[in-house]
DNA sequence: ACCGTCGGGACACCCCGTTAGT
DNA sequence: ACTAACGGGGTGTCCCGACGGT
């Protein structure tokens, strides 16, 4: 049909407006008033779209998640030894959430609102599953336990997104003199992959 | 005045109770209704001590910023090598997160609210003169620069934070199989300290 | 055409979900979404057939009236002395009322919106006639004004009605020891005729 | 305190324009922004003396109730015969019909809203107990049973109060021409008691 | 003709954060 | 410290057009 061309368009344009609002103000904080106003629509047509709040919050979430799918599916595709296959996956996440709103939304929205499952649900298996691979092809430490491994990429890719989210707190005119948080995370990787402590220091 | 008393110790309540709303709710979402029935008290008694919303959140904020002071000082008190100093402030932060209302609810009013600060400028700062130190007095690896050590230390603050708040918000009747966010750092360190990457591979 | 006779199908389908909302609910309470879900149908599709809720309830208040106007006439072509003809009136309209929603809708609808007639004219001309008649023929007491005999019918009409709806709205799981509306009112009738009735007819 | 005379009145306005809508448009149908208008105050105002639509529905009911008790304790409190008492309840009852909106507003609210009792509940054990009595004191005509003079002690009732309704709805400029419920009920109950009045007793 | 998708305003109810007067 | 009152939104719903498909 040719109607649902436009269908599809404007609820992309919702979808974007929501995602925005979502991601500035959270769920509360975020109004319909306002996404409708953002995607030059009137509430009702929102409404229509989306019967409730929690159903275009659920929408949101449903787009961030695809897109992080993508990425994962995308890395995985390549043949990369697996603990390169995990700095990436790390990257690319960062490089996500600081390009793509619908991403930095979700991961708020599943933070913000009672739901079952976490934003690391999406991603930690298949870390997970590249650190037991990693492991056993010898390229950790031997002393490195995966699900410390596992613990401390949780605890980077937090890192990153509290980055993202400062950030883009301070408004998109925020320039010069800073880094990407995709590039911090670079760094950090080079120092965890070695160690920070000098060698000869005994364990403090 | 035995007034004053009385008046010190209903500002207490309402401050707590106002710590949780803010913590379980954000600054939106918690309601001025909401603390003061937590409280024990009306609106309007509560209107008097703070007489408005932000006023509210400042104070809460004050709170928890001042335990998190006090446990700067006395970690900087104890005469601990630098590197340590700053693994213990992070232990002592992530502690703090998770005994602590007030704190927690400040950590995430810093970063809903539109304020000058984040939350970080209140232990950086420290963290940046010890990493200094430590670097001056060879307690680090000399490709390991302070300035990347101080964004690990970042993320790593980030990820305990993230995992707090994850797990208060799954009430708090979760009781087995899980860790405090201090015992997963402290893993986490003892990985970063010495690397992740088994010696013997190459640079991915 | 073979459409038109789909189109009928449909439009007594919505005539029917919107009676038994309409007797549910009364005019506002009633929802056009809730009458479209009823008939199983998009509300676009029920506004084609009848544009506005006003309509609508024309339609239904149109139907609920033929139904009672081919019960008066029934009675008119029997051949039945006059008073007997005003109680069975009364008699066939309680069940009227009891066993088609149309009816009740109707007479609901008469009531709540800004309309010219009563529900009561629909059937008061007639009843009136016969009284004149009944009168005449020495069927009444003499001392009774057929006027009054006529308010007295409304009465027991209304009494009638307002029985019905209390019963249909406690749901239609109400079943034992219950009465028609019907059955009361004939014996009502029974213990008023004493007084209407000249002491010399023979009970009917 | 001189707050809670205020108070007082204020709250009396808000019951008697909640009155009048709900008398005219049911629960549904009636708006708190109309009866807020109609007292003179912001809805926010209204709000704080009854905090849900259906607490107001609540306040309205509970004083009609308390009119109909009232009235039905000062014909209790006199001495008159038992059939009397009752004609005098039913004639009492369409004057506080005719002249209490709260009254008609609680009648109408009791039969739109899910509530556990009609409205009939609050007279009926009253009249049953009187009938009973004029059953005994040889009142009524032996072979009328009190069971089924009280049911149609219901429907003159009903019908006195669809009369009132009906009136109502015309709006108050209604002038000329028209009775009283009270008479018409009067007439009403005259024709009606030569077959329930026992033959020996006198005319009331 | 008949029916569905899409969109638009308008409220209604509820709640919220504040202020005024004690 | 509280009662009383205010105005402003927020969400959800409703009733309706307009247009396009079958």
């Amino acid at each position: 049909m040719v109607k649902q061309e436009r269908a599809l368009r404007t609820r992309a344009a919702v979808l974007r407006a929501a995602a925005e609002a979502f991601d500035h103000g959270g769920y509360e904080g975020a109004s319909l008033s306002q996404v409708s106003k953002a995607a030059g629509m009137s509430v009702g047509a929102l409404t229509f779209h989306f019967s409730t709040k929690a159903d275009l919050a659920d929408a949101v979430m449903e787009e961030g998640w695809a897109a992080v799918q993508a990425v994962l599916e995308r890395v995985a595709g390549e043949r990369t030894p697996a603990l390169r296959a995990i700095i990436d996956i790390t990257l690319e996440l960062a490089r996500l959430m600081e390009e793509n709103v619908a991403v930095r939304s979700a991961i708020r929205l599943t933070r913000e609102r009672p739901t079952a499952s976490t934003w690391s649900d999406s991603w930690l298996p298949t870390v997970r599953k590249l650190l037991d691979e990693a492991h056993r092809s010898g390229q950790l430490r031997e002393d490195a336990l995966p699900a410390d491994v596992a613990t401390l990429v949780e605890h980077l890719t937090s890192g990153a997104e509290a980055y993202t989210r400062e950030r883009s707190g301070t408004g998109p005119g925020r320039s010069t003199g800073h880094q990407s948080a995709a590039g911090r995370l670079e760094r950090v990787w080079h120092l965890v992959l070695t160690g920070v402590r000098a060698p000869e220091a005994t364990a403090p």
